[in-house]
DNA sequence: GAGAGACATCGACAGATATCGAAGCAAGGA
DNA sequence: TCCTTGCTTCGATATCTGTCGATGTCTCTC
């Protein structure tokens, strides 16, 4: 990823919450608005973090480590490279413990985008 | 409907409803299913197209020609490259009448969109 | 400490994507 | 019929993205 282009798109830290944006009916999107949220919907456009996102979403206690999910056909480094763009997006948090890294769902930003879709005419 | 593996992914001509997918917590994503809602959600991963999308969403009546949502800050080709791609991810459909070609948002494809992302753990 | 296992990062590369100018096509008006 | 306007398609190009093997880092065990 180059950095620092024109948006600033920070990079969101573990546990990050962000409360962005109003529903999509609700008018024109500002520039800024589009921008962080194309970057939450282009974090789950991609199939392989899809599925990664859904096995850590519906694993039993909300949370799994890395070698419970890691098996997308996809090489381990590829697997590692798409759960830290998810991080990076806000989906996703990541905690060490031991020997194994967990990670489990950011609701309240998959919340968000949630609403933004709800259409409701 | 389960017979690909490299997922053709067919694309859809305005109209088509796509009844896709179940919530996303509710199990691990079948590979057919994470390469269409991908699709799906890779039609908004662009801030221009969001902005367009938005803007049809928003406008009264429902829909917009296309004159009235161009000013998104890209050239008029660039304009007609991702409404064509909104079209062919099924989120919207467009109808020539007379000189002007008018949008509207297909609410089914959104709203099976929102329900995946209905948490809800 | 040394070794092994679990993840992350690095470097490289093929394929996809966004963007533009130019050209094409359709519809309406002079 | 020709011209203008609205929109799409074409061709070119710079940039981004997904993927992999190799390597680095962390932690636990012996």
């Amino acid at each position: 990823m180059s950095n620092s282009e024109v948006a600033e798109l920070p990079v969101l830290r573990d546990g990050d919450v962000v409360p962005c944006c109003p529903p999509i009916t609700a008018g024109e999107l500002s520039r800024a608005d589009a921008e962080k949220m194309a970057a939450m919907f282009k974090a789950l456009s991609d199939p392989v973090r899809l599925r990664l996102f859904s096995k850590v979403a519906s694993h039993p206690g909300g949370e799994a480590c890395v070698c419970d999910i890691a098996d997308v056909g996809v090489s381990q480094p590829t697997v590692s490279h798409h759960l830290k763009k998810l991080r990076e997006a806000g989906l996703l948090t990541s905690e060490r413990r031991g020997t194994w890294v967990y990670y489990r769902v950011a609701p309240s930003v998959v919340a968000a985008m949630a609403a933004m879709l709800d259409l409701r005419a």
